[in-house]
DNA sequence: TTGACATGCAAGCATGTGCTTGCATAACGT
DNA sequence: ACGTTATGCAAGCACATGCTTGCATGTCAA
């Protein structure tokens, strides 16, 4: 609980972190939340729809951060290509930075 | 809910994501998540300790981007500069991304 | 007051990042 | 087979970012 093991806790951590400093990526976990297996083509649709004008190639790199982070997992289908999210990163993340008097309420 | 308003859901929370996206800032936010009213020098000396080899002014930089952000408050106190933790802005960004199966432990 | 200590401020630099552009690949319908 | 649809790949560019450098400011002890 020192200070020693930081980078211990921190490992792994990093890439997911950093997945969701960008807010189209952000957009991107808040559209797959709702259902899981969307094509690519139909985020796209869906981040038009939400006043992102990022381009096909844009939200398709989007996905990759997403992907390497383990916060999107992708399976092909045809030539489709489709998106679970998986939030078993976040799990870490929301526990960290818990205040002893703020942990969960009464 | 629908994807609508995620504009507004994500509004404020960008300054949050993206202090959170360097290790160097999660670190101190490790430090004072122990105690407050850490100064700068002393948060200085302890990410010496920690492996991060960051000068003074990149670390002041970091509690500069912290305290945008609204997660370190920063109070003067004759010379030193002394830093307060406040997590407050972290609650929405737990709740986000929670799907319906695991929301809580049952 | 003087010197040491703790911090503030701003410009410059190297790297990272998101995005675009252009073309290639692959699956499906007809 | 052929064209369309959905996606993959890679190079290049504009901008953001973290860090350094150098000096200025302010506070405290003696």
């Amino acid at each position: 609980m020192c200070l020693h093991n930081v980078r211990v806790v921190d490992d792994g951590a990093d890439e997911v972190f950093r997945a969701l400093a960008d807010p189209t990526r952000r957009t991107l976990l808040d559209a797959l939340v709702e259902r899981d297996g969307q094509t690519l083509f139909e985020l796209c649709t869906r981040m038009a729809g939400s006043g992102i004008g990022s381009s096909r190639q844009a939200i398709s790199q989007h996905l990759d951060v997403l992907a390497a982070a383990g916060l999107v997992r992708v399976r092909h289908e045809g030539r489709y290509r489709l998106h679970d999210l998986d939030t078993t990163p976040l799990r870490p993340l929301r526990e960290r930075w818990v205040r002893h008097d703020d942990r969960t309420d009464p």
